[in-house]
RNA sequence: GCCCAGGUGGCGGAAUUGGUAGACGCGCUAGACUCAAAAUCUAGUUCUAGCAAUGGAGUGCGGGUUCGAUUCCCGCCCUGGGCACCA
């Protein structure tokens, strides 16, 4: 017989599958229920598919797979995040222009993800940067527009120098660039900004999502909801009040300094003159570190402006320091200092000489740190604290406000971490926002009839901080003709974030010209069933996706809130237990593999080197213990053979069907693999018969689809295809052993084992238990006191 | 510092309403086939003592609950990921 021929074989089924459009969506289908199953799309870099892509996309296809013959409608589309930076620096390299380079990596790509055999729907694929879509990503902006959700603002951003361009909050991580790394800078700008914090509560909702508390823990941390109180401070002697925010108003009475963000507006106000070259120089200081320094100076410095601030409830007068621990982005940019309970404020009063005062303790009478006890949920009572001494603190906090309020000096206030999400950027390469400025500098935005609102081809690609667009006659013209002289465009770009933050609307609605998405078709077809990608996303596209589509249903656009019903994680794949990187060299390219094995054995590899969720190591010789089994399996499939125990095989194959069934539902795939190779072993002794070799043949699609179909229609000559064939079921009843062998325990430690029929009494076990030789010996040493018998699972006794 | 996930043979990993730890695969050892090798097949493979039967130890470390703990509880150590002066 011979050999299995993947890379034939794969071929010919994928030039089949393609030609008789098998994986066609219909996405009108009223018959079938609808299943949305996706991935998040790939960048169309001018490199091969790594490792990471197959490892993301192979198991998410097989899940397809399944689902399609669970008798789902299945629409797993595949796309382009094609704006962005890798194509413009490649052009400022090259002198190739993006579209060019995008066009011809997306081509190569599109047929390296064929070559995968994926059931892609490529009838309904998108590229983020044609006309086609960023026009709509461009309407998505002006819907945000209209609801003033999209406004601009000058404010202190923060700025990447290698890239030459602003980053939102999320693409800055431990004070780099999230994309090149180089350090992060801040800058005072004027941009275009989406009022996400509207949202923030919203966002703080998960009902009904199935996704991993990791995620949902990352993405609360990054909203930062905290509930508490803006306390209001009269400056002495001046006209100013400052405002300070608390989540502990309860230790009011322990305030011994109130501090001010060097960044404060109002700064300058309160110094007096005599302190103010000093503190003209503090804030040069703070000024020249870098965010890195900033934040790395764990060391408190601060300078005295000279004034004293009015505590609102004893009268008492408190010196206002400036100090650069107080950040300006948080708050109100002024807190007030309690040594005794927060730790910040007793490393700075230890470094400076303020005095300490405890104004709360716990039950048991000591005194704490906030830092070390849920503050929302505390229980201990005030003292030193005037009418609120002996109080509650909780029921405290209560009357404070109350009082407060009264004196009009203060109120309940949540706040977030959470900021705004700043979308303009300094770079060619990505959707136009789409606003012109009259002559006097008025913003107003693009009319939809214009859109798209094209990107001009005639400008050169060097970032030097000023937005390429700028130098765009074209679009200059454009604006003068259509809005009248003097007329200017917005020259910054959109970040590409906004294009993947409603992508997955547009799929079902793919080529439809007029609509950004078909809203029957839409409310159809989504929310997204199964969404899996990278962890790395969890508060940036999952948030901003969130946001965008919780927008766009309070808009009335769609009508369901959140966009992705099921999110899972893949895990990354190491080489020898360290992250494939190009730098250490030990990066895999899956081709040679595929080449060598075919597409079928590499996913299977893949698949069987860990839990899907948690990754795996990769090893070059792994994969031969999988490509061993396809051959083996093809053998088994082609051989005639006269089965030995027709019962065996029978309850083998159902429990067989049980656990693949169970462990797709749950994406372990590689216990998947493990059964089915189990099986095949046993099948090659005990022989195997037709209706057997079907099942098989089903049950190993999804993660083998070439191999399932060769077999389904060249071995057992079945009707094509295998894919529109129903996913086995399994009889409960049959996949139950009648006999089992338990072990046997004396004292906990076994002894010894005995076959027993699993409706036994425990009299007839026990007793069978205590004739084997071996346990009897045991038995002999001491009086037996207990005898334990569970059913399926062990036989014990206990001697004394 | 805070939050989350994890630590099981030489290696990747199985097994948790507490019930024979190490499925499946890699590697390794021996044998068959071969002039030989590769491939394939068969047997073995946690460590340790023993020819064996059998015994001792064993799921990061130290305690605890239990007839019985990889699984539950308490206290540590280590690795990976996220957040980080958030008042």
């Amino acid at each position: 017989m011979a050999n299995y021929q993947a890379r034939e074989t794969e071929q010919k089924w994928q030039k089949r599958w393609k030609e008789t459009g098998l994986y066609k969506v219909d996405v009108n289908n009223k018959e079938k229920e609808k299943y949305y199953n996706l991935v998040m799309f790939p960048y169309p870099s001018g490199d091969k598919l790594h490792i990471g892509h197959w490892y993301n996309f192979a198991p998410a296809d097989s899940w397809g797979r399944y689902m399609k013959m669970r008798g789902f409608e299945v629409l797993q589309p595949m796309g382009y995040d094609s704006f962005g930076l890798p194509a413009e620096n490649y052009a400022i390299k090259t002198g190739i222009h993006p579209k060019q380079s995008i066009a011809t990596n997306t081509e190569k790509m599109t047929k390296q993800l064929s070559d995968m055999g994926a059931m892609w729907n490529w009838e309904n694929t998108v590229s983020t940067s044609t006309p086609e879509f960023y026009k709509w990503t461009q309407w998505v902006f002006l819907k945000l527009y209209e609801k003033d959700l999209a406004y601009k603002k000058k404010a202190p951003v923060n700025w990447c120098d290698d890239c030459k361009t602003v980053l939102a909050n999320e693409q800055v991580q431990d004070g780099k660039c999230d994309r090149c790394k180089n350090e992060v800078t801040k800058k005072e700008l004027n941009q275009w900004f989406f009022n996400i914090r509207e949202y923030a509560d919203k966002l703080l909702d998960y009902d009904g999502l199935d996704w991993p508390e990791k995620t949902i823990a990352m993405q609360k941390n990054w909203i930062g909801k905290s509930k508490g109180v803006n306390v209001s401070w009269k400056v002495k002697d001046q006209d100013i009040t400052l405002d300070t925010f608390t989540t502990t108003v309860d230790t009011i009475f322990g305030v011994t300094f109130v501090v001010i963000s060097p960044e404060h507006p109002d700064l300058f106000k309160l110094v007096t003159p005599e302190h103010s070259e000093i503190v003209s120089n503090y804030i040069e200081k703070a000024k020249s570190k870098s965010e890195i320094d900033r934040m790395e100076e764990k060391d408190k410095s601060g300078v005295f402006t000279g004034s004293y601030v009015v505590h609102p409830l004893s009268g008492k007068e408190v010196p206002l320091w400036v100090a650069d621990y107080v950040l300006m982005s948080y708050g109100t940019g002024v807190v007030m200092g309690v040594p005794a309970h927060d730790k910040r404020d007793m490393d700075f009063a230890n470094k400076y000489q303020f005095p300490i005062v405890q104004s709360v303790e716990l039950e048991n009478g000591e005194t704490f740190l906030y830092d070390d006890v849920d503050k929302y949920n505390v229980n201990g009572r005030l003292v030193d604290s005037d009418s609120f001494s002996g109080m509650e603190i909780l029921s405290a906090r209560s009357e404070i406000v109350e009082k407060l309020k009264e004196m009009n000096m203060g109120e309940w206030k949540t706040q977030y971490k959470l900021r705004d999400w700043l979308i303009s950027r300094q770079r060619y390469w990505g959707a136009p926002i789409p606003v012109v400025y009259d002559p006097d500098g008025n913003a107003h935005a693009v009319p939809e009839k214009h859109l798209p609102w094209l990107l001009p081809e005639d400008v050169e690609f060097r970032p030097d901080g000023t937005s390429p667009l700028a130098q765009s006659q074209e679009l200059k013209n454009r604006t003068e003709e259509l809005f009248g002289k003097g007329w200017t465009p917005e020259v910054d770009t959109m970040d590409t974030f906004v294009c993947s933050s409603w992508y997955y609307l547009r799929y079902p609605s793919v080529g439809m010209d007029g609509v950004p998405f078909d809203k029957a078709l839409t409310n159809k077809w989504l929310p997204v069933d199964m969404y899996i990608g990278g962890p790395e996303h969890a508060c940036m596209h999952l948030l901003y996706s969130r946001f965008i589509n919780m927008v766009l249903h309070d808009l009335g656009y769609i009508n369901f809130k959140e966009p992705f019903k099921k999110l899972v994680h893949q895990g990354m794949v190491t080489k020898d237990g360290a992250k494939m990187s190009k730098s250490k060299g030990n990066v895999v390219g899956p081709d040679e593999f595929v080449e060598k094995y075919g597409s079928d054995v590499f996913r299977m590899y893949l698949m069987f080197m860990g839990p899907f969720t948690d990754g795996g190591d990769w090893n070059d010789k792994g994969i031969t213990g999988t490509a061993r089994f396809v051959e083996r399996f093809w053998n088994l499939m082609n051989e005639e053979s006269v089965v030995l125990d027709a019962k065996a095989l029978e309850k083998n194959l159902h429990k067989l069907i049980k656990k693949v069934t169970q462990d797709i539902e749950k994406m372990h795939f590689n216990t998947v693999v493990a059964a089915m190779m189990e099986f095949v072993n046993f099948a090659n002794k005990n022989g195997i018969d037709r209706e057997s070799k079907k099942i098989l043949a089903k049950l190993i699609a999804p993660i083998a689809p070439h191999l399932a179909e060769e077999c389904w229609w060249a071995v057992l000559n079945e009707k094509y295809s295998i894919f529109g064939e129903d996913w086995p079921t399994y009889s409960e009843e049959l996949t139950k052993d009648n006999n089992v062998i338990i072990g046997v325990q004396v004292n906990g430690k076994v002894r010894g084992e005995v076959e027993v029929s699993v409706d036994a009494e425990k009299s007839e076990v026990i007793a069978l238990a205590k004739n084997q030789e071996n346990v009897a010996k045991y038995l002999a040493e001491g009086e037996v006191v207990k005898e334990i018998y569970v059913p399926g699972k062990i036989v014990g006794f206990v001697i004394k």
